[in-house]
DNA sequence: CACAACATTAGTGTATACAATTGCCCTTGA
DNA sequence: TCAAGGGCAATTGTATACACTAATGTTGTG
């Protein structure tokens, strides 16, 4: 079967998972789902396509029990279908809907970071964001920004945007933000190209947040994280239009 | 064990689950999970306690493998923990998360009306809000407000809600109100207690939002829907304060 | 040649068996 | 009396077997 073909990215970590067995080892639908997610996300698994359970679990080094359970859970996540005696099917999302994606991003992030500013922050976040915004400021204060900044600037973008989640102090919430992160062609660890400029405002964004989560004026800190977070939709949207015309 | 006994709400109803088996009858794990979420919802669960599989299973009078995949779906759901080798625990939600709950839902809802005015409302998606709209003038234009009005008008809102959510074209969307939505304490059937003149303005403000949205006043809209669903969050507010100092 | 009915096969849905882990109770010793 | 340890029961995790559904190919007929 040709649809074999398409679990072959899947099988060479395969190895590697049977072989751990530690204590703390992650049970095998988890661990499983972990992997579809990753595949879904890195894109080997084409959204359309339908998921073969027993190549899968071939693939994957384990029986279909496990492998059912991981894709109940990733149905329930929204990033593959289920339909009845067909099985589970790779979901697609148009354009639209990843842009769409932004905007319930913005609004949600919005409201964690209005809970946050009325919440405070703890000793210890507010010194993991005051590092943050410094390596930040370092990897974006040079002539030419290369992959070490960017990479260092995604690990920066991430952890200011999980301090000020965890600050909100709400387990829904996180996992609503999760969902609209979760999707083949958002990601926050792939920062969208941008502009040195850009980045630089983006970053400056990051640093006003803090300032006004701090001081506790939450309706500004809603507003500005919204707009922080639409802004990227604009960069990605001009991007796309731009890559369209490109080539 | 006793346990089982708290299971034994549900036994009654699993008869009719072996009996139909029509053509479309939905799969055990499915309707296993449409199970257990309605009896978390109507505390037939408690929440923290633990579920037994093969309890459950027995309960519900299929094998636990069909069980554990709707508990990995209501895990994915939010509405169950998972612990690796310890299983699902009924996941307690807080005050404070219900009435988070709201914030998160009044902001999505926020943004699926924007949505709905910007994309505009199909012709039967305008009928049947219209509809909904008599139908709730003439429940609330009554001088006693009884069972059969308060039942009509939860029609009456989930019909506005859902229309207008629809309207947005947004699949995740509906997905993370659902979220919102399902939790014990929030319920969008069971109308929170509130005086006539409450519910009058709010369904005032049903006529007011669908009039926005069908003449594409997005932001106008998005900001009306924002405020017409923490309204209900400050009347559970109210209410719950007053219960607890009533009694 | 087109098409429909059937046979065949691939694939999902569920049940059951067994392995592995956890939690509990009982015993034993200080 | 209490703490620690060990064994047993209960419960979860996974594998496998089989039933059932859907898709596919084949063959016979108009």
């Amino acid at each position: 079967m040709r649809q074999s073909e398409k679990h072959d990215d899947l099988r060479d970590d395969a190895a590697c998972a049977t072989d751990d067995a530690g204590p703390d080892a992650p049970s095998r639908s988890l661990s499983a789902a972990d992997r579809v997610r990753d595949a879904i996300l890195a894109g080997v698994l084409t959204p359309g396509s339908r998921i073969n359970e027993v190549h899968l679990s071939r693939d994957l080094g384990m029986s279909r029990t496990p492998i059912r359970a991981a894709l109940h859970t990733l149905a329930a996540e929204g990033l593959i279908d289920y339909e009845r005696n067909r099985g589970f099917i790779v979901r697609e999302f148009a354009l639209q809907a990843v842009l769409d994606a932004y905007e319930i991003r913005a609004s949600l992030e919005g409201v964690a970071c209005r809970l946050a500013a009325e919440r405070g922050l703890t000793a210890e976040q507010k010194q993991r964001i005051e590092t943050a915004l410094r390596d930040g400021d370092r990897a974006l204060d040079v002539d030419r920004i290369g992959p070490a900044e960017l990479a260092a600037y995604g690990m920066v973008n991430v952890t200011i945007h999980g301090m000020l989640l965890a600050a909100a102090q709400n387990r829904m919430l996180s996992e609503a933000i999760r969902m609209t992160i979760n999707m083949p062609g958002v990601n926050t660890r792939n920062i969208v190209p941008a502009s040195p400029r850009i980045m630089r405002r983006r970053h400056d964004d990051h640093h006003r947040l803090y300032d006004l989560v701090r001081s506790g004026e939450a309706v500004r800190a809603e507003l500005l994280m919204r707009e922080h977070v639409i802004s990227v939709k604009s960069g990605l949207l001009a991007n796309t239009e731009q890559r369209e015309t490109d080539p």
